[in-house]
DNA sequence: GAAAATAAGGAATAGGTTTTCCTTCGCTGA
DNA sequence: TCAGCGAAGGAAAACCTATTCCTTATTTTC
């Protein structure tokens, strides 16, 4: 890198050492228009030994755009939005777009505060993301701009919201316990509140009614802490002392389920199978044994919401409701068959 | 927020609308120039309604500035650089100033693509944060903005990093210990190869020293996982049967250490206290018992580089060097005095 | 009552780039 | 010989805002 190059080199000067005019100058760096072949090489040759770099500025207040779109968070950027951001940077960097970072603390205020700067940057779209799927208010009606809720949902039908299919995986989970031939299948997880709590119960349920069986007991909710875990799976073993295999909410849940389970002398995975929830690898990799759990495809989220956005500033008709992305499964020692 | 306002207004229109030259309106609306109360309000009322916002494009390209920085990270915004992030967001969201974000995926590559884009951009400064504090490549020697790297280092002199005290970490955890009446006190942490892991057994080291003592053994490197911490302990119990007490070098490692401590039926912190690195939540919380451990103060060194960036930014003499940030300890039950 | 000072606001410029419209020049074809 | 055409590149407008410099009208001062 040269140090010397302290100035911003402008077009100006590109045109005065290739000895032509501004706009001709433009034209050359563009392959616009009609130039010599002599013409053009010197040019670029004079724009690349002065490292001129067209200022996007001037570039934007003439095209109306600014290539930028704002990404939202109450997450603190943690566990759950990080990857949909990543997924969503992957898409939107494809397309030269650069991503406005924003992180309200779950404050409205904030939000808000954010929002209007973000309008007045002129960003061409805006990603909302959370920390968990919970419908929330929407981030505002009629903006200039498109909006797409990845991995939150808003709560306004008029929006659009990409977020993982808990039913799904909830599906994915009591499918494979069964296929590892267990049978009784408990299930400890979050907060009933919660949408996810519920449509992953929901789907682990229906799974085994295909099956023409049914769950060890009704869902134990509870929280998303390990602590719910350890007591959880008590009170599965007490209710259920046969149980073949723990479904949980989410992979800290499963944790605390299996100490429990170990301290109570279950063998994992030959006496009872874990599934956990998030593929969150610090937990999932530190559980003994290592957890098999589901996925929710975080970044496919983040990118398939990013692609929803593009296609909207390109001015196709936005998308409404609820797009849902499938989950997978990640097999690991809590449920080989042995 | 009114839907029918698609159209992008401009001060042009505000003027039109208030009926005075675009001049006027400007003066008006940012409290410069000589007006009549009553006509500034005539604007401000006719900016209100219109919905309009200045165009920081054009703010941009006539003030030479953006308001704009670049944040590029090798974590993938993980654990440590996402505290880092938030604060240094703090301190420039404080400025008006908005951040760019940019996840290099440690790729070498990416990052000069990315560092590229960002002074395309026209950035006015860039802090680069990463996944651990060991020093890495300069991103580039002689760029036209000030470059703050924190929560890693640069290998070049010439830039500035910004960095926890592993040291006095390490330090605060001996002197801790010792506090509460424990002698033999072991060491298990990360990969020697670190430099964070031997300052922290440094200060440690040192602290005992000061209070005329030792560590039980040499300090025990091996990995940063739980995985380590288990069997870092089981060496440690080996070698050391009447160890009182086992700082660790993460909290991963920390929650390995207390799994095989509680297993060869030593009670914490009734037999063993156990002190981690990190105050990582989920894991320090999800330690039986919880965990004490020392803080980085992460969202400090992000806000402290952000300032320092911002002082370079406003003409400061650009710092050289390294500033280390103080830890502090959080105490919770793992050392508690019964 | 005239000169000077002040208040209020308009006109013009700058900032960097792209694009549209012109100009100039050499050449072709009738 | 001259109208017409294509090639090559220049001039200027446009994008939007902030600021500097003017102009005009009103008030003050002697």
């Amino acid at each position: 890198m040269s140090s010397e190059q302290a100035h911003v080199v402008t077009i100006r000067e590109v045109a005065a050492a290739a000895g032509v005019s501004i706009g001709t100058a433009s034209k050359a760096l563009n392959g616009r228009g009609k130039l010599r072949e002599e013409t053009r090489a010197r040019v670029t040759a004079a724009a690349e030994r002065l490292g001129f770099r067209p200022n996007p500025l001037a570039q934007g207040l003439l095209q109306g755009r600014t290539y930028t779109v704002g990404l939202v968070t109450g997450d603190s950027f943690g566990r759950f939005s990080i990857p949909v951001m990543l997924g969503a940077e992957d898409a939107l960097g494809a397309g030269q777009i650069s991503v406005f970072m924003c992180d309200t603390r779950d404050d409205p205020i904030r939000e808000q505060h954010y929002v209007e700067r973000l309008l007045a940057r002129r960003v061409e779209g805006i990603i909302v993301t959370g920390r968990r799927t919970e419908p929330r208010p929407s981030i505002g009606a009629g903006l200039p701009v498109p909006v797409v809720y990845a991995m939150t949902q808003s709560a306004s039908d008029d929006d659009f919201s990409v977020i993982p299919d808990d039913r799904g995986g909830g599906a994915l989970a009591a499918r494979h316990l069964l296929a590892t031939g267990r049978a009784r299948i408990g299930h400890v997880t979050g907060p009933e509140r919660f949408e996810a709590a519920r449509r992953r119960a929901e789907g682990l349920t229906d799974a085994l009614a295909e099956a023409g069986t049914g769950p060890a007991g009704e869902p134990l909710f509870g929280e998303w802490t390990e602590e719910w875990g350890r007591q959880g799976a008590d009170i599965l073993l007490r209710a259920h002392p046969d149980v073949e295999a723990v479904f949980c909410g989410s992979d800290q849940i499963a944790r605390g389920v299996s100490e429990t389970l170990r301290e109570r002398g279950r063998r994992i995975p030959d006496d009872v199978a874990v599934v956990g929830f998030d593929n969150w690898e610090p937990m999932v990799e530190g559980c003994r044994p290592p957890l098999t759990t589901v996925d929710m495809n975080l970044g496919e989220i983040g990118r398939i919401a990013a692609e929803h956005l593009l296609e909207a500033i390109g001015g196709a008709p936005r998308a409404r409701g609820v797009l849902t992305v499938p989950c997978s499964l990640v097999l690991r020692e809590s449920t080989r068959v042995s």
